[in-house]
DNA sequence: TTGCGTGCAAAGCCTTTGCAACGGT
DNA sequence: ACCGTTGCAAAGGCTTTGCACGCAA
């Protein structure tokens, strides 16, 4: 993984720790919270403690091997860069989310950026609302 | 205001705290936290207490008369709801917050609808990224 | 030896909750 | 008298921070 060489080149040591969070990063099919990421660090790892996780994730985090969502759980949620950004539909009633993908965000992007000179950062966006099964 | 007849009609009372809080949150240009309405409360009613205001919130928010919005900070925001809806473009840069007009997204609402039977609570929305300030 | 990275414990921050007292109706 | 509402204090959940130790460079 292309990570490592990232962490290696800004100084940073490649450590146990830090290869077990990026490994459960990695293999989280969707978002995960710290809290998560720890669980499954420990298995391996027993004892690991949790503000070793949160400083991994800050970490990746500033580096862009990470990025960080606010689901409105009340957890961040992070899942790693590299996988090609996607967003997120959040169901409000059944808090089941869904995937969605970037080009559907196209036009609003350059609509953006024209007509506001803002250059949206669109990783980080959830959108909430009520899905299809939801509405009956 | 109308907030007072939703409130009697709901059986709720209208007491003083109650209406200081709606008379913050109107009084309020942008969207404020709930600590921030609290001090503004404070001023002329020093007795309150915060956990009155979170309740209260949550009050007006059940009700539909106020909205809750995550603006990524770490706080919820909250703003009067009749004042018709717009977004925000936060710049993580300087972090200042700018409207955005609800019309920006009808596209999207409807791509949404029409392609993944979703529909958005765009309310909630909050878009991140970089501000043409800050792009120099 | 210098200082980065860690575990541990504690604090921090925002928000919620239990409880007894107060006050409207 | 009832019950909605409040203040107070405490707990809650998530995240950050201080500190000393250990280990890599």
């Amino acid at each position: 993984m292309g990570c490592f060489q990232a962490l290696r080149e800004h100084g940073y040591r490649l450590t146990p720790q830090r290869l077990m969070v990026l490994e459960a990063i990695h293999e989280a099919q969707s978002h995960v919270s710290a809290e998560e990421l720890y669980s499954q660090v420990r298995v391996k790892y027993p004892q690991v403690n949790i503000s070793t996780v949160y400083r991994t994730l800050e970490l990746l985090k500033n580096l862009g091997l990470v990025t960080e969502t606010d689901l409105g759980s009340g957890v961040l949620r992070y899942h790693h860069a590299d996988k090609g950004h996607h967003h997120h539909l959040v169901c409000q009633r059944c808090g089941r989310m869904f995937d969605l993908d970037e080009s559907v965000l196209d036009s609003l992007s350059g609509a953006l950026i024209r007509e506001h000179g803002f250059v949206p950062d669109l990783r980080h966006l959830a959108i909430f609302g009520c899905c299809r099964d939801c509405r009956g």
